[in-house]
DNA sequence: CTTGACTCTCCAGTTAACTAGAGAGTCTAC
DNA sequence: GTAGACTCTCTAGTTAACTGGAGAGTCAAG
């Protein structure tokens, strides 16, 4: 296999990750994050796989867990001696929650599209119609 | 009809909505809404269609709106003659993220199922299983 | 007209998640 | 062996969205 032990200084990672190098040393004093080592001279050295877990963290992030929760998933990952029946409950309570999120998710994304067809009617009408919206959003 | 002109204080409001006082104030401070009138002694006098008003706001948050996007979205409905086009915009970019949000929470469910009906099998070993987990969340 | 619950403003503190800057050391390429 | 790019730690600041407390005024019931 082709699978080389690559290890990169912080400022690679940020670059390929897209996140800044300040937010990854603060993700590892989080403990999101370990550096596989350091340098002689006191440099982080990550190997290639951290992008992975930074994309995940990136990912989970912007479906609205906290860093804090995204550890908790992390840690498990990495072999932590748990307790796997409270993580289990979390879990399931994080997929139930993700339910409701995807059903008011989609409760607002019909609002939005009524919103928005209900202006295309009126393709152009100069300057004087105001805004007639959103009114929907304040009746129920 | 049986309309009447309701009017709380912000305890009330407070009480019927769930949410803090001093959140309720905070938001009228940051112009999510506005207070019907006074008191002659200086007591807000909300009236009850602020609760509608409440839910929408916590709603909007909940789906990760921020207090920022909210306000402009009301401040819409409250008629001002605000840039239609620049709104309409902003509210066809909001339904493209959304959708984008609903595909990435049906990605993490599915995952997060995966994740759990890996447990379901193993229902009764004792002490010796180390949670095998979220090892799927990182191989993307 | 007093008491107790409620409200006011103002100011300061909190949490999460960064972000900025100083001052100093490290690495590598010439 | 040095210049320039990179990295280190440490401290402190920032933004969003609250939250808490002090000190004082208001309202409604008895």
């Amino acid at each position: 296999m082709l699978v080389q032990e690559e290890v990169k200084l912080i400022g690679s990672v940020a670059k390929f990750s897209g996140i800044p190098i300040k937010t990854i040393r603060y993700y590892e004093e989080l403990g999101l994050l370990k550096a596989s080592g350091r340098t002689e001279g006191g440099f982080r050295l990550f190997h290639s796989d951290v992008l992975a877990r930074l994309n995940f963290i990136k990912l989970a992030q912007s479906l609205g867990l906290s860093l804090l929760e995204i550890k908790e998933f992390l840690d498990v990952h990495d072999g932590g001696d748990l307790p796997c029946e409270h993580i289990k409950t979390k879990l399931k309570n994080k997929l139930i929650a993700i339910d409701e999120q995807i059903q008011q998710l989609l409760i607002l994304r019909q609002e939005l599209e009524g919103l928005l067809s209900g202006w295309e009617i009126i393709p152009e009408t100069p300057e004087q119609t105001i805004c007639p919206v959103i009114e929907k959003n304040l009746n129920n």
